[in-house]
DNA sequence: TAGCAAAATGATATTGCGTCTCAATCTCGC
DNA sequence: GCGAGATTGAGACGCAATATCATTTTGCTA
């Protein structure tokens, strides 16, 4: 799907803001900007940071408040990868029903979509009782860097490069 | 499948630590006991809470590192639900390839299994150039008891009682 | 059996992430 | 301009998980 400009983006935020009678501050445009200005997950601790980074600002707990408004509006979402950790996704906006494929070595997420997959998560959901949300699927996989980084006459360096590897926000 | 005696699976982790050169402590014992006597999800802080109250002992850190080990040797792995929660899934010896479907309201977790969606799961896996693993996939549905509870006409009660029902570890 | 080294434990400190609180500030409508 | 309600930000707080390290346990060997 096309991408939405920026510009559209902030305006869809902006009417969401005005639907509940919340003001689209100048703190809240430049946490939305920060986020769908570029399409990658994000842990809210980096946004901070990136934020601070920025010539605007915004302190921890507005960042971590409108989070939790743009979900509620369906722009982001909260993706989980293992270890407790938490990402958010600003991507459903250009492909609404796209799942993520996680490396369980190294975290890295991938982003596909597959409309029998959906068909069959329909049916499994409703098989269990369950109702079908407009919510990502996750699978897990191993994208195969550690696995070649092994093959390496030296493990040594094959070790640092996977620690840094792994290090690397995907 | 049969479910393998709590005697069976205490020896299968005997084994598992022996075979890394470690020992298989009565603290050890105790956590695997706890573990796999029920079948359910735990987080480790409950754990250690159940554990506290048993007649045997374990700190803390010897729980979480337990865990791992177990996680390690492929008897117990971890889940992740939203919300950053982490859970353990003691179910994978009976049950190797089940999968799970999480409710996005409360929490709540089912588990199931599908040949079919393995299969599937496996093409899309290689599709994106990762290669397949035995680790579960995970779906995101609505078990409805919110909705139900929406349509009490007592409004005050059911938020109460979807409030008691997100509390419930389930 | 005594003694040694490695493994294991447990109390405690520390970290990281997210939430809560509350006083100060801002904004909108009157 | 005024007041109510929304918003902000600094810092306190809570919780889960990890790290540290002195002490204890264990298995091995002399």
């Amino acid at each position: 799907m096309d991408q939405p400009s920026l510009k559209a983006v902030l305006g869809q935020a902006q009417a969401f803001f005005a639907s509940k009678g919340l003001r689209f501050t100048k703190q809240r445009e430049a946490v939305t900007t920060l986020i769908f200005r570029t399409h990658e997950h994000f842990r809210p601790e980096e946004l901070c940071e990136r934020l601070r980074k920025s010539d605007s600002s915004a302190s921890r707990a507005t960042i971590y408040r409108t989070i939790l408004h743009l979900v509620e509006s369906g722009m982001l979402r909260e993706i989980s990868l293992g270890g407790g950790e938490r990402l958010y996704d600003p991507n459903f906006l250009q492909s609404p029903h796209h799942n993520h494929l996680v490396c369980v070595d190294c975290r890295k997420i991938m982003e596909f979509e597959d409309p029998n997959l959906d068909i069959m998560q329909n049916c499994i959901t409703r098989r269990m009782g369950f109702s079908p949300t407009e919510k990502a699927l996750r699978i897990e996989g191993r994208c195969d860097m550690l696995r070649l980084l092994g093959n390496c006459k030296n493990f040594k360096a094959a070790a640092k490069l996977s620690q840094r590897f792994k290090k690397k926000k995907v």
